[in-house]
RNA sequence: GGAGAGAUGGCCGAGAGGCUGAAGGCGCUGGUUUGCUAAACCAGUGUACGUCACAAGCGUACCGGGGGUUCGAAUCCCCCUCUCUCCGCCA
C-alpha cells in the first residue's frame, strides 16, 4: 500500500512512476477524497472539543442557574449529534479510501527497465554450462513416467488437472531437496527456520498484497473462511504484523518449507503438461525484513543465496530483471532465476526475487525502532524462492538424464537422497 | 462441543460517569551524587491522525473489537473476538 499522504502530495510523480508498469490506475479520486477527509477530520475535532471542553461549565452552571444549564446541554447535544454524524461519513469515506488504495500497486524502483512483458526482461547474468548431451533430449514428464517416480494419470484421478503423484524415488527426491535447500539456508546463509501455518486469515493475505486483488488466485475453505498459502510469503511475512521490532533486530531473515496452493485462473491450457504449473507444489523460501537503507543491497545476497542452490546442483541459469511491466503488484522491484531445462529447450522461471520496500510493511503495519526512544518506521520486506522445487526437481531430471534413460542426482543432493541415479544402470 | 473466568500503557497492577493518557510499582532513558559498579535522589518515558516544514507547539482519538445510553464513559447496556481453567472428543 503507498502512503496516502505521499500519493496526494505527489500526484503526477507517483502517476508517472507507476505508468511504468503500464496501466495507470486514476488516482485523482484518491487524492479528492483525501481532501475531503481532511476537511472532515478537522471540523469533526472542532466540534468534538466543544462538547468535551463545555463538561466543567455545565456541571458549575446546573448548581448555579439551571435553566441556562439545560439551555447549554441542548446546543451540546446538537453539536454532538452533528459531530456523531460526521464521524459517521469520515469513517466511510476511510473505508473507501483505504480500499481505494489497496488496489494500487507499489512504485518500481528507479533501476527497473522499461518495457511491457517479459520479453523485455534484460538478462543480467547467466551461470554454468548447458548439457550436449549428444541425443535428444526428453522432457521430464516422459522421464518422469518411464522411470515411474511421476504419476500425472492418478493424481488428475485424485485431484484433477494440475496435480501429480510422486512415486519411491521421486518422491524421496522431493523431499531430499527441501531438506538440502533447508539445509544450506540456514547452516550456510543464515536464515532462521519457520514452519508455519498453511491457511491464513483473509487480513495475511492482504497484508502481503495477494488480497484483495488477486482473490481468483487463491484456493480457500469455506467455514470457517481460511486461505490456502499460495506461499510461504504469506505466513512468514505476516510473522511480524502489528508490530515494532526492536532496534538492532534488522536484518531478520527466515526461511520456510510450505506446500503452495494456486488456483492459476488465468492460465489455462498453458503448461499444462509435466511439473511446471501445478494447483499445489512445495517450495522453500527466504524471507527478509531489512531496514530501509540497506534493503536493495540485501536483494542482491538474497538472489545470491537462491542463486547458490542452483550451483550446488550444477544446474545453468540466468538472471533476469523484470521490466515495468512485467512486475508484480506488491513488488518494486525483482529479479527471477530462470533455470534451464534442456527437455524444454527453453529457460523456465524457478525463483523470484523482490524487494517491496515498505509497500508490505504498510499493509500488515510492520515496524522497527532505529533506538531507544526513535519513532517507528516502516521495515522494507523482500522474499525470494530459494527454489520451487517440483520445478528444481523436473530441472534435475532434465539436466541429468542419460542416454539410458536413467539420470544422475548431482553429487551434494546425494547424502540427502541415498542413492545416486533414478533408473537403470 | 458444554461450563466458568478474564482482556487497562513495555511489564505488573489501580480505577467503578466528569479535569484520567489513565494512581502505584517494575523496566527503560537523561541528570545529580559517586574511586569503579551498585544504591539513592530528580526528571522523562505510548501510538495514530489533524494543523505544520512528515520540527516544536497545539488539537483529537485510543483502557480486546464494534454498537448504544448520556451534555460527558476505561467506568452503565448490547453484540463479537481472543486468552485461560474444567468436562467431552481427538493426532
Amino acid at each position: 500500500m503507498l502512503d496516502l499522504r505521499a500519493v496526494t502530495d505527489r500526484l503526477e510523480e507517483t502517476q508517472r512512476r507507476l505508468a511504468l508498469r503500464g496501466d495507470v490506475p486514476a488516482l485523482g479520486k484518491l487524492s479528492e477524497l483525501g481532501g475531503r477527509r481532511r476537511a472532515w477530520i478537522r471540523e469533526s475535532e472542532d466540534l468534538r472539543h466543544e462538547v468535551k471542553s463545555s463538561g466543567p461549565r455545565v456541571q458549575a452552571l446546573m448548581k448555579s442557574d439551571p435553566p441556562a444549564a439545560a439551555a447549554l446541554r441542548e446546543r451540546l447535544k446538537a453539536a454532538s449529534v452533528r459531530q456523531k454524524e460526521l464521524e459517521a461519513s469520515l469513517k466511510e469515506l476511510e473505508i473507501e479510501l483505504a480500499q481505494a488504495l489497496l488496489y494500487v500497486p507499489n512504485l518500481p524502483h528507479e533501476s527497473v527497465p522499461a518495457g511491457t512483458s517479459s520479453a523485455d526482461n534484460p538478462v543480467v547474468r547467466t551461470w554454468g554450462e548447458r548439457p550436449a548431451p549428444g541425443f535428444q533430449p526428453k522432457p521430464h514428464w516422459e522421464l518422469g513416467e518411464a522411470l515411474g517416480i511421476l504419476d500425472f494419470e492418478r493424481g488428475a484421478k485424485l485431484s484433477g488437472s494440475r496435480f501429480t503423484v510422486l512415486v519411491g524415488q521421486g518422491a524421496r527426491l522431493e523431499r531430499a531437496l527441501i531438506s538440502f535447500m533447508l539445509d544450506v539456508h540456514t547452516r550456510e546463509h543464515g536464515y532462521t527456520e519457520i514452519l508455519p501455518p498453511y491457511l491464513v486469515l483473509r487480513e495475511s493475505m492482504q497484508g502481503t498484497g495477494q488480497l484483495p486483488k488477486f482473490e481468483e488466485d487463491a484456493f480457500k475453505t469455506v467455514d470457517p473462511e481460511l486461505f490456502l498459502v499460495p506461499t510461504a510469503e504469506v505466513p512468514v511475512t505476516n510473522l511480524h504484523r502489528d508490530e515494532i521490532l526492536e532496534a538492532g533486530a534488522l536484518p531478520l531473515r527466515y526461511t520456510a518449507h510450505t506446500p503452495c496452493f494456486r488456483r492459476e485462473a488465468g492460465a489455462a491450457g498453458r503448461d499444462t503438461r509435466g511439473l511446471i504449473r501445478q494447483h499445489q507444489f512445495n517450495k522453500v523460501e527466504l524471507v527478509e525484513f531489512a531496514a530501509p537503507e540497506s534493503s536493495y543491497q540485501e536483494l542482491e545476497k538474497l538472489t545470491g543465496h537462491a542463486e547458490d542452490i542452483l550451483r550446488r546442483l550444477g544446474l545453468p541459469y540466468r538472471v533476469v530483471s523484470l521490466c515495468g511491466g512485467d512486475l508484480g503488484f506488491s513488488a518494486a522491484k525483482t529479479y527471477d532465476l530462470e533455470v534451464w531445462m534442456p527437455g524444454l529447450d527453453t529457460f523456465r522461471e524457478i525463483s523470484s526475487c523482490s524487494n517491496f520496500e515498505d509497500f508490505q510493511a504498510r499493509r500488515a503495519r510492520i515496524r522497527f525502532r532505529r533506538g531507544e526512544g526513535s519513532k517507528p518506521e516502516w521495515v522494507h520486506t523482500l522474499n525470494g524462492s530459494g527454489l520451487a522445487v517440483g520445478r528444481t526437481l523436473a530441472a534435475l531430471l532434465e539436466v541429468g538424464q542419460q542416454a539410458d534413460g536413467s539420470v544422475l542426482i548431482p553429487e551434494a543432493l546425494r547424502p540427502y537422497t541415498g542413492f545416486e541415479r533414478i533408473g537403470p544402470r
